[in-house]
DNA sequence: CTGAAAGCGCTTACAG
DNA sequence: CTGAAAGCGCTTACAG
């Protein structure tokens, strides 16, 4: 029963002092004489109280959580390697903290900006993560007018109050592109993220980058959403091309996985026929056949990064920008030597 | 900043009336004037005063959020096709409540309890999920001796007091069973689940059952603990008996997908030399080659109706066991007939 | 080193 | 229909 629950004025009774000194005691603050002290935790003891968080939250104005909102369809949100790492990462660090996580799960962009609004008018979270980034996000414009403190998931393009967490994805898809390059292959194709995400851009500019560096020419790139579907679909729009790919470059790994269904399904051997490779490291990725060639991204880490940074900034510190290590290329069964033009396929 | 933020009191000075009765005309309790309560309303439009959650959550003893605690290791818990979906059908019932969804992800079932004891120790949660029900499942006795309401999702063994969300997973592995047996199949192996985890040994049993009743003998069957890599080894460990299956029944598709990719590996051609089943319905299977045969679930509904069940239960009415449409089986490409046993394909 | 009191921003009997 | 006051369970100046 709820009214059981002792308070800290039954503790000051039984330790025979006032509600303040237990207040004191409890949070190790100075000036409560050693055994004053010792009594009132002893009286806090047998009578198992817990503080209120509640209560605490009204006198010291802080929620004692964080908050993240995610923008997915429900359908899309099976697939993604990212979040549940990354989550497990974030918990790492808060529960050690007393802090906790209030998670959103939202369809689109407006009804995020909405959840955000609603976070912290509720005053539910003492600061939120802001992940996806998108070009101009309207995220960061949110965060300062609400006056709350954030942490990005990589730098925004424009200027930002926020300290940033940003682990480098470039080098791992130009190290992607170079593999494929020294195999041999020249005609190399791109499965990209959305331009509106910063990260759906910035990796289809690194591997632009990567082909020019080369010396060919990145002509063959579609656009997706990042699901599933759009990597089998856009495997087969570059397939049905006349100048088709002898290797792909996905933005994530379900597209991979969807791309390499799709090759397999329309006759072509992988990687004999066709190189593949994906992005995330999700752990499905070593285990379909080929062994999908991805990019490994060490979600679990940055969310406990940004975690960590987000609560220093909270704490009144300034935690200022932090660079993860890079996602790495890990080369896997499904890249090889750039097939013998003649003879290179049966055609689809 | 923090302090700008207008209070019951500035509104009810503005509206020249008592907080009470701001108090009163917000929460739509009878006994207002309706002049006086327009009045009181247009004060706080004018404010922009928005009630604070964190005083009324100390007023009326309620927190206005559930809890759920998911116990995966950040590892296995990526490939999850479940949860991301279950969560945004919370979200679905969440969000126009009012309420919110606190998360915790922990390592191991001893976490697992702690982090439900110090959920409502801090009283940041009205109520809890219990997911993953296992056998004497520790956690049903810990929410009672809480006096936290609860839902579970499926029934837990013992009695419990509290209301139960279900979707049948037996039909869905009896009709994948029924399948292959219709394709001619009668060496069927089943890699399942954790025992000790109700979902894990329901569907062995279902399994067993359909075979029983099809008048074949269930001896193939491997226990896992459902993460990808148990089900490569798993199905490893089948082709490797004398005895080896043409099918196998997967208790969920990441296991099924590495299977597939344990299989083809080896040499097996899917479904000409083996068939294979997974469970999930998650989104990649459908797009790898061949796509998977597997029984669907709705997670999402699962979700929104857990949550409704325990709002309900929270607001004190009585909301009994639901039952949603069983998971359903799925046909696709990874099941075909069984193959002529005398050169039935190469040995691995 | 300690106590008494006010305050955080709501809700809710209790009177009138 | 409305007001004044107490209460939720803490924290924190302010005195002594």
């Amino acid at each position: 029963m709820p009214t059981e629950r002792p308070t800290i004025a039954d503790v000051a009774e039984r330790a025979g002092v006032s509600k303040g000194l237990v207040s004191f005691a409890l949070n190790d603050r100075p000036g409560v004489a050693p055994q004053t002290r010792e009594r009132i935790l002893a009286a806090a003891r047998e009578l198992g109280w817990q503080p209120s968080l509640r209560a605490r939250a009204l006198s010291v104005n802080r929620a004692f959580a964080l908050g993240l909102v995610i923008t997915r369809d429900p359908e899309i949100i099976t697939g993604d390697p990212f979040y549940p790492s990354f989550i497990a990462g974030v918990e790492r660090e808060l529960a050690p903290a007393g802090q906790a996580l209030v998670l959103s799960v939202v369809p689109d962009e407006e009804a995020e900006l909405a959840a955000y609004r609603k976070l912290v008018a509720d005053r539910r979270v003492d600061g939120i993560f802001i992940t996806d980034l998108r070009h101009d996000d309207a995220r960061i414009a949110l965060a300062e007018e609400l006056g709350v403190p954030a942490v990005t998931l990589g730098r925004p393009e424009g200027p930002s109050p926020f300290p940033a967490v940003s682990m480098d994805d470039r080098a791992g898809i130009e190290a992607a592109v170079d593999h494929l390059v020294g195999l041999g292959h020249r005609s190399i194709a791109h499965v990209a993220g959305p331009a509106r995400m910063l990260h759906g851009s910035r990796r289809r500019k690194a591997f632009e980058d990567a082909m020019a560096r080369a010396g060919l020419r990145a002509t063959m790139v579609v656009e997706t959403d990042f699901r599933a579907a759009d990597g089998a679909r856009a495997t087969r729009d570059l397939l049905a091309r006349h100048e088709d790919p002898t290797a792909i470059v996905y933005a994530n790994d379900p597209m991979a996985i969807a791309g390499l269904g799709f090759a397999q399904r329309a006759g072509l051997r992988v990687p004999e026929h066709l190189s593949i490779t994906g992005f995330d490291g999700s752990d499905i990725a070593e285990h379909i056949y080929p062994a999908l060639s991805t990019v490994a991204t060490d979600a679990v880490s940055w969310g406990a990064v940004a975690a960590r940074v987000l609560l220093q900034e909270i704490a009144g510190e300034n935690p200022g920008d932090t660079d993860l290590p890079p996602a790495r290329f890990v080369p896997r069964e499904s890249t090889g030597r750039r097939p013998e033009p003649p003879t290179r396929r049966p055609r689809t």
